[in-house]
DNA sequence: GTGGTCACG
DNA sequence: ACGTACGTGACCACG
């Protein structure tokens, strides 16, 4: 069946110039809002391979409905210059890809797209309409499908609309959704709709009415009273929004369906174009066919002659610079070294080249060289030296210091980003295969592959040193995320040991009372059912008992605590669910999940992540070993079954508030920095200084609330996420936040230059100069907005109390080793570090830990630490 | 593969 | 009017 696609060429280019940074050509022409709308079209030509297709526009000459408005209330407010500018360009972009424009003189984009969308409909086609807002909804029917961009987290995802979700997401049919703008309005539309009435009233009373006529037909029936009168009062406005608020689907067109055949996009006008406008990443990605990649493959080398190697290794020992990778898991299957951009080799192990020679080396050349340029370093350690000796450079961590938003920094995503070449990822090389596997059934790719991440890092080597200097970020980068790889190495190295036996025997005594407490569950409900099953649960509490909640997720009823403990006092097998949740989660993710990685040297070693997250926190996988139970008396007991070595003894210590005591020397607030002068409590001082009582006087109750503040503060506050906190109304909410305020005027003052310092910028900055991009500050979505005005007051903070504790690490870890001692290291928890100690080193590892971490920054209130040795893990809190 | 839930800082 | 606290990872159910 033949599919139409329609795009709404004005809506998709305002959301791409919104939604990127300002970006200009050497001729100094915007070209963001173009780059943004090709990258959506060849991502929704990818998923939708339309037949036909067209994109409208609008005419500058003001429209019928324009016209109606502006009679009614003055002027609309243009685009700006940077945008319009960039119009003309992008028709001549689509015109060169052999994609039809349409755009009729005194009629919307909307209304060109309705009619065809009908048209095509009527004619049996699949219509796909791709637009930037949600005006286009109301032309949801069976056939005709509406697509939305969003961009979460700078990733952009189309989201789809039928018929059927409409209905689900306002509880009204596409076409009452016409009704319903008429009454909300829509300021981005120019439609003024009734003052008073938004979202939810205009979708209550068009569920119940279908239409604004006999919305005011049965005017006395509209509840609540203060929605009638509005409605009462702007009938007009009413009327004139229901006429602006539909899409024509009649309009005249001067275009047909059929001679929008979609041809071939990259005709060499497209590649002229693209090039005027210098829109690298588009020509890369889809004209270099033929070009760059059989480049660089042509010079990839395949050596299993002894000799040959031999001599590549002699040149490497003694090159100035070199990009290595060893690859294997296991077995060693060979390695990659790359001296130039024409002399990239692959040696296979195999013969005469032994696992044993090429390992010898391998570690060889990467002490001799004078740099050698990773892709992976930490992954590399398994067959070199887990040390620094200052000639190594990771082009991942760089990557990510540079962009720390992405989700994996491979050679491919390096190549793509730093050096405009596009290459195949592993994923398309071999698929899910093992390395193992590729070595046999794929030798060539296995062999791209490896030739690929050396030739890219030596390649990269260069720009990300010029990038990580323009950015300020070199220092941060050599002296702290360079030698913290190695301190990352050690720590996954050491594991940590944990008691076999007992963490079984705590699973057993879990499962004997899960046991029981499901079937308490059953008798209380009268069923058997999945309890964790969150839509059986649900229709059991909400449908079944009839408990209120009501609706909370978009799948269906939230079961979640907060939810349940609310409504723990209507019935008692609520307190049964919630304890039933708490058992099976020890069970499954801590009894059961913790005992599979415990290995043959009965210890557990988790990874430590360097590249996942946003701020500059370090992360911890397979297991999670930062998030092991603390709050909760029985989950805590698990920390039992983390044990010391024979004739070792834990040290842990924890920073005391350390995000607070950065926000104090940050925004140099000197209330804030008096107060920690004093040194005792800080919640209780809050209190006393936001409630105006002497400290010796402050309740609990003003103590728990001023912890709270505290927190929120760090957070980024919002009356909205302090009042559901304290259960408080948002109001009261607001009070404490403006009390804290005037209590610290000074952090007032320092938040708000954060916001305005990251719009400006686009992105936060840490003490140390760690920078996080905040994209979000540019949504026209105030919710995304007001994420991003949170995140830039909250990474800053959480980011430098990440750096301060990573330089911590690392001058624990050095000075460990340089004393030769044998305790080590083995965890971070983000504020806390936990160093398994020998007994007899236990003083002096209290004294490292105390003045490393102490004295890891300057600030202008003392970092303070709490100091535990114990036996296990639980008595060291 | 995604969403809900819940463990941690 | 919008609908949230910031940052993670693991497990389960379900399409």
């Amino acid at each position: 069946m033949a599919k139409l696609l329609l795009i709404d060429g004005n809506s998709i280019l305002n959301r791409a110039f919104y939604g990127l940074p300002d970006l200009t050509n050497s001729q100094g022409v915007h070209t963001n809002a173009i780059l943004g709308f090709l990258n959506i079209l060849m991502k929704i030509m990818e998923e939708e391979h339309p037949d036909y297709l067209t994109v409208a526009f609008d005419l500058k000459a003001p429209t019928f409905r324009h016209k109606l408005y502006d009679a009614y209330k003055g002027t609309r407010k243009g685009m700006p210059e940077e945008l319009k500018e960039q119009v003309p360009y992008m028709k001549e972009c689509l015109t060169a890809m052999g994609i039809q424009i349409a755009e009729m003189e005194g009629f919307e984009a909307d209304d060109i797209l309705g009619t065809m969308a009908r048209e095509g409909e009527s004619k049996g086609m699949d219509v796909v309409v791709l637009s930037g807002d949600r005006d286009l909804l109301q032309l949801a029917t069976k056939k005709i499908k509406i697509r939305i961009p969003k961009t979460k987290k700078g990733v952009t995802e189309i989201e789809d609309y039928n018929e059927e979700q409409v209905k689900e997401l306002y509880g009204v049919t596409p076409l009452e959704f016409i009704e319903m703008k008429a009454l909300m309005g829509d300021a981005s539309d120019n439609i003024p709709g009734v003052p008073g009435v938004g979202e939810k009233t205009a979708g209550k009373i068009i569920a119940a009415f279908h239409s604004v006529e006999n919305a005011y037909a049965h005017i006395e029936e509209i509840t609540p009273p203060k929605a009638r009168e509005a409605l009462k009062n702007h009938y007009e406005s009413a009327k004139l929004s229901r006429i602006l608020a539909e899409i024509k689907t009649d309009c005249p067109l001067s275009v047909s369906i059929e001679s929008g055949k979609r041809g071939e996009l990259f005709t060499k006008d497209a590649r002229e174009i693209f090039s005027k406008l210098e829109l690298k990443s588009i020509i890369h990605k889809y004209f270099t066919e033929g070009e760059e990649v059989p480049k660089l493959d042509e010079h990839f080398q395949r050596i299993s002659d002894f000799a040959k190697a031999d001599a590549i290794f002699k040149k490497a020992a003694g090159a100035e610079r070199v990009g290595a990778v060893c690859i294997g898991e296991k077995k060693i299957l060979g390695l990659s070294l790359a001296f130039s951009e024409t002399e990239i080799y692959w040696i296979e192990s195999g013969g005469f080249l032994t696992e044993d020679y090429l390992l010898n080396e391998y570690k060889a050349l990467t002490e001799q060289a004078k740099r050698v340029d990773y892709m992976d370093l930490k992954g590399q350690t398994a067959y070199t030296r887990d040390y620094a000796i200052g000639n190594e450079m990771d082009i991942s961590i760089a990557a990510y210091l540079l962009n720390p938003l992405k989700d994996s920094y491979t050679y491919d995503e390096v190549a793509k980003d730093y050096l405009g070449i596009s290459l195949p990822s592993r994923d398309e090389l071999f698929k899910k295969m093992s390395l193992t596997d590729a070595a046999a059934e794929k030798p060539d790719e296995l062999m791209r592959y490896a030739c690929y991440i050396s030739c890219i890092a030596y390649m990269a080597d260069e720009v990300m040193r010029k990038r990580l200097a323009e950015e300020g970020m070199w220092q941060l980068y050599e002296t702290v995320e360079m030698p913290l790889i190695y301190t990352l190495v050690h720590m996954e190295q050491a594991g940590i040991e944990v008691r076999k036996e007992e963490l079984l025997a705590y699973g057993e005594k879990l499962a004997d009372r899960i046991t029981e407490v499901e079937e308490a569950i059953y008798t209380q409900v009268g069923e058997k059912f999945n309890i964790n099953s969150p839509k059986q649960l649900g229709e059991i509490l909400f449908e079944k008992m009839k408990l209120k909640g009501g609706k909370k997720t978009k799948t269906g009823y939230s079961t979640a605590a907060d939810i349940l403990e609310k409504l723990a006092p209507e019935n008692p097998v609520i307190s049964d669910i919630l304890e039933y949740r708490q058992l099976t989660k020890l069970k499954s993710t801590y009894a059961d999940g913790l005992a599979s990685y415990i290995g043959a040297d009965n210890r557990i070693h988790s990874n430590f992540n360097q590249t996942i997250t946003a701020t500059g926190r370090i992360s911890s996988t397979e297991p999670n070993l930062q998030n092991i139970p603390v709050r909760m008396e029985l989950g805590r007991e698990i920390r039992k079954v983390f044990v010391p070595e024979k004739g070792y003894i834990f040290v842990d210590a924890d920073y005391s508030q350390i995000e607070l005591r950065v926000l104090a020397h940050m925004s140099g607030d000197e209330r804030l920095i008096e107060a920690y002068k004093q040194d005792s409590d800080i919640h209780r001082i809050t209190a006393s200084q936001v409630f105006h009582v002497p400290v010796d006087e402050v309740t609990g109750l003003q103590r728990r609330n001023a912890k709270a503040v505290n927190f929120g503060i760090v957070y980024g506050i919002s009356s909205f996420g302090l009042s559901q906190d304290l259960s408080i109304t948002r109001k009261e909410a607001e009070e404490y936040i403006g009390k804290y305020f005037e209590a610290y005027p000074g952090i007032k003052t320092f938040l708000d230059k954060l916001v305005s310092d990251a719009k400006e910028k686009g992105e936060s900055v840490t003490m140390f100069g760690r920078k996080r991009p905040i994209p979000e500050l540019k949504s026209p979505n105030f919710m995304q907005r007001s994420f991003g005005e949170r995140i830039a007051m909250n990474a800053p903070i959480q980011g430098t109390a990440a750096d301060i504790i990573k330089i911590a690490m690392v001058r624990v870890d050095e000075r460990l080793r340089k004393e030769n001692l044998k305790s080590r290291l083995i965890l971070q928890v983000h504020d806390e570090l936990l160093v398994e100690a020998k007994e007899e080193e236990t003083e002096q590892v209290k004294a490292i830990l105390e003045q490393e971490m102490k004295g890891a920054a300057n600030l202008k209130v003392a970092l303070e630490i709490d100091m535990n040795t114990g036996t296990n893990w639980f008595e060291t809190k």
